[in-house]
DNA sequence: TCTCCTGCTTGACACTGTGTAAAGTTGACA
DNA sequence: TGTCAACTTTACACAGTGTCAAGCAGGAGA
């Protein structure tokens, strides 16, 4: 998993065979067989991995204390958005494969089912303040926001447009607050 | 082309193989290859036939003779956003093949660079008319405004999330109106 | 000491899909 | 009658994933 990671996270884009990965973990690649049994499973171990070493709970923490449902949006657009360039590599890997592979599909849909409940969990304290736009209910405010956070969105930002990563995130709370935020 | 066409308009996201396509046009395999020298070439040349048939450039006419810059943008995102379902399966295969296959990626590369010279003439007739917001430069402005309206973010909405058509050009004119638009 | 088990190695192979290559067929046209 | 273009059939190279089988080293336990 730490070979994988490493070289995922190397060249982002570039696609990582499990040759490559064996050889960086020091084994033969029929060995890597014996642990995972298809390449989507090697890369859903490795993102569990990762979300252990980079204690994601821990960053999403200050978004469920937040006082005001403003505060909780912002604080999870911080922690999500500045959450995705660790896990740029791997994300990278799974969105190429998630045309092809119908594995790597759905273990990658969960993964973002995850996010989309965070966007939800923010979108509710909103509207519990009285301070969610009128325009959209619930769900379809969550979809929103749940679309502008995406990894290829932060993708074509910061890689394509060339944006720094503070600019995207400042620019994502902006976004939010402005479409979403009554007043 | 039409074979192509047909087949990725009947399951886009469904890969479709030369062979499947050479099958549909009633020729063999390889005479497939005596047209187009690549997979790849294919798919360009069924994308520009595509353009043609629907005629694109008359869609966007109406944008540029808008008299406001609001009106211009709302035009443009009613024009790119209902042209979108009607190219979705090709759009779908480059989509797939762009992390793999690098011609793809150029060529697909070169159709949405196309997308973003739209949506800066739009997001300019905003700045000609003093409604742009002052929060981002032209480019920044263009940036988002091309960011919010790639097909991944259509695909997510209409199709994860289960948007009917108009609700998706609806709200994205209010999204960019919302964003972009001062005052 | 012998035996077994675990984790690994080496090497070969099946499968899919793309793209290349070569030789043969067919019909139109001059 | 000959030539050319468009196509056919057959075969193969290549990459990468995943499968299979035989074998080997070394530690644990009787």
């Amino acid at each position: 998993m730490k070979a994988a990671w490493k070289l995922l996270e190397a060249e982002p884009g570039k696609s990582v065979r499990m040759s490559d990965i064996a050889k960086e973990a020091g084994i033969s690649r029929q060995a890597v067989y014996l642990h995972f049994a298809t390449r989507a499973e090697l890369l859903v171990a490795t993102a569990r991995y990762l979300d252990e070493v980079n204690n994601v709970d821990e960053g999403l923490a200050a978004s469920r204390t937040a006082s005001t449902g403003v505060e909780r949006l912002n604080a999870f657009i911080e922690a999500w958005g500045n959450y995705i360039p660790k896990i740029h590599g791997i994300a990278k890997a799974f969105l190429a494969m998630q045309d092809t592979d119908n594995a790597a599909a759905i273990a990658w849909n969960d993964r973002m089912q995850a996010v989309r409940e965070g966007c939800e969990a923010a979108i509710k304290a909103l509207k519990k303040d009285g301070t969610l736009t009128s325009d959209y209910s619930t769900n379809q405010a969550t979809d929103i926001l749940w679309t502008m956070l995406s990894v290829r969105n932060w993708e074509q930002l910061t890689g394509g447009c060339g944006w720094p990563q503070k600019r995207y995130v400042d620019t994502m709370k902006l976004l939010a607050r402005r479409t979403l935020v009554a007043e």
